[in-house]
DNA sequence: GCGGTAATCAACCAAAAGGTTGATCCACGG
DNA sequence: CCGTGGATCAACCTTTTGGTTGATTACCGC
């Protein structure tokens, strides 16, 4: 039986490219692309009652337009689609703590990144259909190293502060954003200073732009 | 005579989505690929002396690793290929200011996104190999918006300000690095505050970067 | 169940940054 | 030669951040 595919993502050119790549190795075939992730949630339903279930759900998590990968990960794992929820892959272009961490956190079965040579995509699609995880190298190798040296390491709310400290954000603004309290802002920057070495929010940008916690642009 | 397109990408999946892409437009074909910029020149000399001369070479502009699109497009206009040189169009990810002036400022003939539509990506490829400027209509609009409403520029020492700023330094910091006093660096900001359009460092560092006025990473 | 960690909030004070006004000096161009 | 804009500085005041202390809730692992 065949692993079959469903692409996300909103360039026709990257979807071209999987759907060629794919076609090489035999026992996948792409039954479906969609540009978006409330698209990919149409699609997955519309195969559904087709009688032709989707195994795996490639996806890349930045969109230009419409839900992002993140949110439509966290649906399709929620059953939102009217479907045994499949496996989701995430095949995206950078490699920083937070879009793995989001990605993770939203359900998703593996991070490859777009850059992999052809074999290791063809193993990742295998593995994650297959119910297992699949991680890029690069990307397992900060996991890892996240382990092995787990106190300068920020928690999932923390990196969701940087992220946001990053756009320019007062501690008003993210605190109306998180529907938190200044206070509690006040205390989540202290930690992050404190675990980054830091003291003032421009430096714990910069620090976490260069250790790859968020990602500069 | 058909189009010659060299492909030039660091993504496998891309360059596999264009060859798959431009495989269904008759007229046009690919004859060779390349990851980065410095493969792409030894390419382009390659099929020159086979007697295969490229008539289009298809480019991304950021590239992972190797030469980046900006300086191979120099390169290739400059005839560092040994070749007469061939048109070059920009097929890459992000419309910022910063690198549609770069690539327009190299020699590219023309700039496309990834997430254009694949006629319009056809279209650009037949108008820049016939020598005429292929612009993306986003990227048209900005260009355009750019002339009717000329950002304020930065003066270099505001420049050097804001990379300063992205370091994390304090005030007092940067004044005693610049050897001027805090008050002046303290002006300094207001007025970059105001070209800009934010009101605190953060931001700035947000849209300066964003902007490519600073680079981020 | 106990201890650790994450996330939340409050009050307070000190330090830094933001905003305003006004001023001097210098270089460059019409 | 006079206006414009860049770079420099000062005084003053308001707002935001940073640093500290202390406390509650909840979950997770042993």
């Amino acid at each position: 039986m065949n692993i079959r595919v469903l692409l996300v993502d909103d360039h026709p050119v990257v979807r071209a490219g999987l759907r060629a790549m794919l076609a090489g190795f035999p026992g996948i075939d792409v039954v479906g692309e969609a540009s978006d992730g409330g698209a990919a949630l149409v699609e997955l339903s519309k195969l559904h009652v087709l009688g032709e279930p989707v195994d795996l759900v490639l996806m890349d998590l930045q969109m230009g337009s419409g839900m992002d990968g993140v949110t439509a990960t966290a649906k399709i794992k929620a059953g939102e689609a009217g479907t045994p929820p499949p496996p989701v892959l995430i095949l995206t272009t950078y490699d920083n703590d937070a879009d793995i961490l989001a990605a993770i956190e939203a359900g998703a079965s593996g991070y490859m990144l777009k850059d992999a040579p052809p074999d290791q995509i063809r193993q990742a699609v295998v593995s994650a259909a297959a119910g297992q995880t699949a991680l890029a190298p690069e990307v397992a190798a900060r996991l890892v190293g996240r382990i092995r040296n787990p106190m300068p390491v920020l928690s999932g709310r923390e990196v969701q502060l940087v992220e946001l400290l990053a756009t320019g954000m007062s501690n008003r603004a993210i605190a109306r954003k998180l529907f938190i309290s200044e206070a509690t802002v006040k205390t989540h920057l202290v930690h992050i200073y404190a675990k980054l070495g830091v003291d003032n929010r421009t430096a714990a940008i910069a620090v976490a732009t260069q250790r790859r916690i968020i990602r500069g642009q």
